[in-house]
DNA sequence: AATAAACTTGTAATCATTACACTATTATTA
DNA sequence: TAATAATAGTGTAATGATTACAAGTTTATT
């Protein structure tokens, strides 16, 4: 199921979520947007359009997506959270240029990590930072 | 040059860092625990020993280590960094139930990802959670 | 329609981190 | 060695993301 096809009341239905306004709104955002959006950008791009929307309302509204196993929250900022669609296990690249975070398509084999022998893995994480093709390119124009 | 055996006034003289006794006793931590401690563990083992110690050097002395590259911040918390003595790349796990964290022979190698393709790299992380041995053992017996 | 349950909201609290101004220490110069 | 300049350390206040909480609103149940 492609993510721009689903039908977000009953995909949050399916899941016990009551469907409510800001709930859909805000899963929706995920669905127009292939980004990896903070909670600030969530709140600023909402606002406008529910101006009673409150920023609790999207912390309560992604804490539960998360337990939810709907979004993943990704930790590449120093200071804040981003959110993922949850999908496939896979990596992030951060471009320190323009600030950008990329997919990566990454699965770690646990088998192949001998450190990892008789540890039980919940979560794998990996995440890369550097320089993107378009921002090496514009460094050149400097 | 094993850490325990680094003579550490001179190692940070030899980077250009003055060895005062706050930063001396900072990365001393680090040579006499192989762990991944936050700013309050720091903290909290010093400033019996250092009465006059401010959470505010230790914050200033860890990021002027990290600048210069002999320490690394590791994001695996939510809400804290951790530090790690600078070394080969490696990766991290963390026991979700007794909250230690552990050092992971991984290095990824970016000629395998295709989506790194054109992209310059200059930090990689890896982290994963689970369940270590040890808490496994002692879960059974509840 | 009345009541209960669930959701949303705004404000205040929390906590890690940083900013800043002042004091203390160390290095430099005369 | 004394005076001065530069560097480091300290305490308090500010910042900013996140959470706690209580009250208001909406939705579901009876």
């Amino acid at each position: 199921m492609e993510r721009k096809n689903i039908d977000i009341p009953k995909y949050l239905t399916e899941r016990g979520i009551k469907a409510s306004y800001q709930r859909i709104r805000i899963l929706k955002y995920f669905q127009e947007h292939l980004t990896h959006p903070t909670v600030n950008d969530i709140y600023l791009e909402l606002v406008p359009e529910i101006p009673t929307l409150s920023k609790t309302t999207v912390y309560n509204t992604l804490n539960l997506f998360v337990d939810k196993n709907i979004l993943d929250v990704i930790l590449i900022e120093e200071n804040e959270a981003r959110y993922d669609w949850a999908m496939q296990t896979h990596g992030h690249f951060k471009c320190v240029e323009c600030g950008n975070v990329f997919d990566l398509n990454i699965q770690l084999n646990p088998e192949s990590i001998p450190d990892l022998e008789g540890y039980e893995i919940k979560e794998q994480h990996v995440y890369i930072k550097g320089v993107c093709t378009k921002c090496q390119k514009s460094e050149h124009m400097n």
